[in-house]
DNA sequence: GCCAACGTTGGC
DNA sequence: GCCAACGTTGGC
């Protein structure tokens, strides 16, 4: 028997303005490179953490209200964002190195929109959830780890209908 | 639009 | 190496 790889989970944050779940379904393939992402921490966690395969919920910030929309996957290993050497994009970085690049991206692809969004304000009012570093104030990671029981309970409350208040 | 939180920059 | 200034993120 081979050795199993742990999983490994993931959340990434984008503007629906700029970039929504129903943009990533649309794409060819339903995949995208993650560009843009200039943070180290969260380049870090690209270039040395994810591998293909690994699950990815998806989240909408900055929208009303910002919630998690969407599961997507990890499609490609870590390669240089191109987007750093062109000048004319707002991720243009003319101190990065060609030959050494320092912005690094991923692929990610669209799997499923949740059969219901998980708004922010029911994440952090939920007694496991609210443990996510997307419910953190000030956390400003675009790209952040989640623990596989962390994504298995947001991905089952995401799959039920709204609560009811009370039984019929 | 406001503003708290955070990362980065640059003077010293 | 410190830290104030600044720019950005992102909830509200």
């Amino acid at each position: 028997m081979g050795v199993k790889h742990e999983r490994r989970c993931w959340l990434v944050k984008s503007e629906p303005t700029t970039f929504s779940f129903d943009d990533l379904l649309a794409a060819p393939e339903s995949t995208t490179p993650w560009d843009g992402v200039r943070n180290y921490q969260a380049r870090n966690y690209m270039r040395d953490d994810m591998r293909v395969g690994d699950e990815v919920v998806f989240y909408h910030s900055n929208a009303t209200p910002p919630c998690a929309v969407g599961l997507a996957e990890v499609a490609s290993a870590a390669r240089p964002d191109p987007s750093q050497f062109d000048a004319d994009s707002p991720y243009a970085d003319p101190t990065s190195d060609p030959g050494e690049p320092r912005w690094l991206l991923v692929d990610v692809r669209a799997l499923r929109p949740f059969a219901r969004s998980i708004p922010l304000s029911e994440i952090k009012a939920h007694p496991v959830l609210r443990e996510l570093l997307v419910a953190r104030r000030g956390n400003r990671l675009s790209v952040m780890p989640v623990s596989p029981e962390h994504l298995d309970v947001l991905v089952a409350l995401a799959a039920t209908d709204v609560r009811r208040s009370a039984p019929d």
